[in-house]
DNA sequence: CGATGACTTGCATAAATATACAAACCTAGG
DNA sequence: CCTAGGTTTGTATATTTATGCAAGTCATCG
């Protein structure tokens, strides 16, 4: 059975990926609203911020109209291994990371790297483009695994985000 | 006197282009003192007007400053879910989708919707070039999963993607 | 507790971008 | 030439986005 182990609920910012996905943002002010049809609360200044933060980008579509994005192949702001982290859940021996687009593969490496360390008891990670499996250790220990990596991200505050 | 305006040879868009992919371009302002050091002279109206035409953005590189850049077109061709399935395995927590080559992290975008329907019991999946792994909700749900997402894509045929 | 420091957010405003409109500029046809 | 139609551009302005700063939150440590 699976936990949300970060926020009560979804995140705002896994929330936002999700309606930028859907193509239903054209501005700040379309975000600020449509978060507050789900609850959620923020000014446009936050917004701006969050978007940044993600890595989406303002263009106009194929049919003329503005939308935000996620640019392929993301360049994202330098950032802390906490913002790449949008959920975490856990199954069996799994961890499982919901990162912002093209996010994956660079938390991953950084994963990997404490897994080496020692400082995860973890065998080995695989990721997609904004999803990261760990496998644990142990057959029953992706919860506390899950845990081990909230904690890893928090503890780890730095990192330049390169490419 | 007469004045003569020409543009000879490199036209102002293509012009643009390149200083776009040599990442100079942080603001339209910019690119309206970039021009006109090149001799060709507009206002920062034109410049806007050109930058949507190519399909410039703008968006934060990695240390943090904005750059114009241009978005990497990812249009697929409409399709239909099942045709993008090759095979379902199952094992432990996991189903293991194989697709044609390149189409995994489309497929996987879909399911991933699915998931946060509720229409799926999975907790996330990652994809790589022909292969997706989803994750189950439940330690043993592999092979149920796998049963769910077999229907899942008999029954939803059509598909669009855009941008 | 109470203080401290690191984050986060909103407010107000600056900065940047988009666009309605009018003038300038084509081009083709007579 | 002259005119009528479309296209491009600049001006002025509206719209949208970014950000300095202060206040609020939250965890930590003594």
């Amino acid at each position: 059975m699976s936990k949300l182990i970060l926020d009560s609920g979804v995140s705002r910012r896994a929330l936002i990926v999700e309606l930028v996905e859907n193509g239903v943002i054209h501005s700040q002010s379309d975000l600020v609203k449509a978060l507050a049809r789900k609850g959620v609360k923020v000014t446009q200044a936050t917004a701006s911020r969050d978007l940044e933060e993600l890595g989406a980008v303002r263009g106009k579509d194929a049919t003329g109209v503005f939308r935000y994005q996620f640019i392929a192949n993301t360049e994202v702001a330098a950032t802390t291994l906490k913002n790449l982290v949008l959920e975490i859940d856990a199954s069996g021996n799994l961890a499982v990371i919901k990162t912002p687009p093209g996010a994956a593969q660079l938390l991953a490496g950084q994963l990997d790297r404490a897994i080496k360390n020692g400082a995860l008891a973890g065998i080995g990670s695989i990721a997609g483009d904004d999803t990261i499996m760990v496998i644990s250790k142990s057959a029953t220990g992706g919860s506390a695994l899950a845990k081990a990596i909230d904690r890893f991200v928090s503890e780890n505050q730095s990192m330049k985000r390169v490419r």
